[in-house]
This record gives C-alpha cells, structure tokens and sequence, in this order.
DNA sequence: TCTTGACTTGTTATTACATAACATGGGATG
DNA sequence: CATCCCATGTTATGTAATAACAAGTCAAGA
C-alpha cells in the first residue's frame, strides 16, 4: 500500500485525507444552515465520491453502498446522489444524450451548443475564445485538452420572448 | 456576406429548406472525398435531424426510420448516427453521465471539469473567463444562458508523464 | 403520552438508452 | 463470375434511470 495509486490525489498531488474531511465538514455546515439532514447514506455517498476523487456512474456508487449495508436497489444511490446535487455538494456530468445534425460540415470546427430548454432547439456556434479561455485554464494545471463538451442549456430568443 | 458563417441565425427566422439542401449538398461533397457513402438510412437520418433543426434522442430518429420502411431496432439508428458523427455531419450532445462531489460547496462557483481519460480523475476548476467567453457567445445570438457545462476530456499531468 | 404528518429509506417493477454478436445480401474489384 | 468488404437487418443482452408503493423514523403539537 503507497500513497501514490488507490485514492488519488486529484491532478496535483494534496493532503487528500484533509481536503476530504474539511468538504465534509463544509457539508454539514452548509446542510445544517439550509435545515437539510445529512443521513448515513447521504453521508457515505458524499465520502464515496470524495474517496475516489473521480467521477463514478451511480450504480458504481449502489455498489459500494450495498457493500457498507445499505439497499441494493438503484434508487438508494439516485436518491442520495440527487440529493448531494441539489444542495451544492457533487455535481453530476453530462446531461442530454441526444444528436443533431451539424450545420457547417465543412468547417474545422470545435462547436458550442446552445439549447433551449423550451423547444429543444439547438444552436451550433463558433467560439474560439470559449474554447481559447478552456485551454488557458486547462493548460495552467497541466491538463491537455483533447475533446471539449460545452453546452448550454437556457432560453433561446424566441421562447424567451414567449415568456414575458 | 461575412465570411461562411452566417452561425448566427440559427434562432432566427431562416429558410429551412435552404439550410437543409445546402447542408445535404456539403454533406455529399465532403463524404465522396472521402470515398464514404451517404446511404438512404443515412441520408434519412440525416434529413431527419436536418427536418427537426433540435437535438434528439437516437430512440426518436428509430421510430421515424421505421416509419419509413427502414428497420426498427436500435442498432439501425445507433450505426446511423454513429456513421454521421464520425463524419463531422451531426453531433453527439453529452455523454458520461457520472457524478463527482464538489470540491468547493461553499463558493457560488461555475464549475469546469477537467476529465481524465485514463484515470478518470477529475479536477473542478474554476474559470470565470471561461463562462465570461460563453455568455458573451450566446448573448449575441439573443440566448440567455441558465446553466452550462463544460466539460474537458483529455490527459492529466500524470498520466501524460507515464505515457511518453 | 399519543398522534399526526413530513421525510427517509427500502422494495418491486418498468422504462429508456446502448451495444454485442450473428446472418444476409449487394456491389465493386480482380 | 468469384471474392471480399461493407451495409443492413435481426435477436439478445447489458446498462442507466425512474415510477409506484410500503414501511420506519422522528419531531411538533394536542
């Protein structure tokens, strides 16, 4: 057992025991002060998830609660993952899931997408400086940026206009 | 006109039909290059997706497909869409699906997440810039951005090291 | 103390999303 | 015309996520 391997340090190595255990106890404060109950299971996936320092699928996390005596059945870890979410404590990646097609083939691009949460429309656009600034912040830990997902989800114009 | 990219307008009023011959014309010039071939499944996904101008699930264009003769099960649509992505004629929104605890619960942050393809390590980083650029991307199409994500796939330091 | 009601946890069952593995058939190439 | 590659279709299965329900906990008030 070296520190090296199991439980990672995140891209620079750190006191991991430490950044753990003062998220935690950021978690409690911040929970205690919204009136929310930070549970066994809710604290156990919170410190699965701080453990490994990487991103995990939820049945990845079912298991490792159904190990520690918790349920086994999905909605044990949906429930407690979704619940980590809504109050600022892990965040989930990626979203969608879907495809649309590409309006300027022939360009060289590294697209952007806006889509609205109204009428699922989807804009493609070019923005070199969002993916400029992505590469100067990735750069600066070391990082090399291979594939970039940008999305953003909000209003377009149109239902915007809708709305008022 | 400025340049090819009249990107712009995709919330705008336009002419759809337009739009979508043009791409289809680009889309068969830069596949015989290629030497790939824009098959009738293929050519129908693709007008489909040019048709609903939004994102869609690959489930969705199945049913279409087989609306139209083709077949009904899922690989039909999958190899499809597959195909059209890896010729830079659609785009595939999200993938992962992970979760991740958040390293700074207590700032009011816009995370970017840093994803390691080896390890899986992921590191949260905070990057105003990165989120300025956007806002200003989508505010000049008149999109109002509610959430983004950002998400980059690549190599961390260390697992870069350990592969030269 | 007892009851009420909100909340949490657990279950079973089902839906949605995605791919593996195999069979068939057409079309270009020699 | 024989061959091989590729495209299409199938069946079957694997993985991710949620719906709907049952039961337990616990604090607040009668």
């Amino acid at each position: 057992m070296h520190g090296k391997s199991d439980h990672g340090e995140a891209f620079a190595p750190h006191d991991h025991a430490a950044c753990q255990s003062r998220a935690l106890v950021e978690a409690e404060e911040r929970l205690s002060r919204e009136g929310a109950r930070l549970t066994p299971v809710r604290r156990r996936t919170l410190e699965i998830l701080l453990e490994a320092h990487r991103a995990m699928g939820a049945y990845e996390v079912l298991d490792r609660l159904a190990d520690d005596g918790f349920g086994r059945q999905p909605p044990v870890a949906y429930r407690a993952l979704e619940f980590l979410v809504e109050h600022g404590l892990a965040h989930r990646l990626q979203r969608l899931n879907a495809f649309a097609a590409c309006l300027h083939p022939g360009e060289d691009h590294a697209p952007v997408f806006l889509i609205c949460r109204e009428c699922d429309k989807v804009a493609e656009t070019n923005a070199p400086r969002v993916r400029g600034e992505l590469q100067a912040a990735a750069g600066g830990q070391g990082f090399t940026v291979e594939r970039a997902t940008i999305e953003a989800l909000g209003l377009c114009p149109v239902c915007a206009e809708g709305r008022e």
